[in-house]
DNA sequence: TCAGTTGTTTATAT
DNA sequence: AATATAAACAACTG
């Protein structure tokens, strides 16, 4: 389920089998994942047109065509699917994009997110807003000046798209216990040596989710402790906490992840 | 039956 | 002003 792992494999998707190929028919099978634009308007709008190389801003992709760009998000549930022409589709295909070669088919459960259209460059920054630097393609000083010093805990500020952009609740809590950094710390009291091993650890993370496309759930990573109703922590044993953070489930090592740098910790 | 969900926005409260 | 919490969106799972 969508972070940047998982949008960076939509964009993959889209560059291996629609760049460069000219949009045959477009079906919208449920409007609702539809965001200010309507099926008609969708159709008309890019039946015809070709795809340039996709982009992707933190969990936004952005598909150009030498028309008007779209722009989806997959909330939660969202995937996009290649397929060949013809073979079955499923029942939460929301929207199918005809290519030459196959089908491109937006898929999406809930449909708490969506797609829309951008007809000129401007219009593109105003749908995804005040969003922050992507966190692929941050620096060190960047990421470190971005965490903030205020208050917040810096789990909630690494899940604030404005902050930094593409980081999700799995993800966030991953690159936490492997800079072994306790989420609910205030950023205000981060030292530098703790913005570093974020940021290597952020690298890290992400270099190891991206190739999965998902946040693996592999050995010696938290993802795959924290579904365990009595999971331990995969590098020193100690029973996970479990409790809410910044709005959201939130996993972590209170050995490694003490307030004080934790006796157990062994960042990486 | 009901809580819970890997995302985001908005409203409300502190 | 900044920060925190809850609800809403929608549809499914355990």
């Amino acid at each position: 389920m969508p972070e940047l792992p998982d949008v960076e494999g939509f964009r993959t998707v889209l560059a291996e089998h629609a760049a460069g190929r000219q949009v045959e028919r477009v079906e919208v099978a449920d409007a609702g994942v539809l965001r200010d634009v309507s099926a008609q308007h969708l159709q008309r709008s890019l039946r015809g047109r070709r795809f340039a190389d996709p982009e992707r801003h933190g969990k936004w992709l952005i598909a150009r065509t030498d028309g008007p760009a779209l722009l989806m998000h997959f909330g939660m549930t969202g995937q996009l699917h290649w397929a060949e022409a013809g073979t079955g589709r499923h029942r939460h295909d929301r929207v199918v994009f005809t290519l030459p070669d196959g089908e491109l088919r937006f898929r999406d459960q809930r449909k708490l997110q969506g797609m829309t259209l951008a007809q000129r460059p401007a219009d593109i920054d105003r749908v995804l807003g005040d969003i922050g630097p992507d966190a692929l393609r941050v620096g060190q000083r960047d990421f470190a000046a971005a965490l903030g010093t205020g208050r917040q805990a810096v789990k909630a500020a690494l899940l604030d798209q404005s902050v930094i952009a593409g980081l999700g609740n799995l993800l966030t809590d991953e690159i936490l216990w492997h800079a072994c950094v306790n989420p609910r710390r205030p950023v205000r009291q981060l030292e530098p040596a703790d913005r570093d091993r974020l940021y290597g650890q952020l690298r890290q993370v992400l270099r190891e989710a991206i190739p999965a496309r998902q946040v693996p759930a592999q050995a010696g990573w938290l993802t795959a402790a924290r579904e365990a109703d009595d999971a331990g922590c995969p590098r020193c044993g100690t029973p996970l906490e479990k409790d809410r953070v910044g709005g959201r489930s939130t996993v972590w090592c209170p050995c490694c992840q003490s307030v004080e740098p934790g006796p157990c910790c062994q960042p990486g």
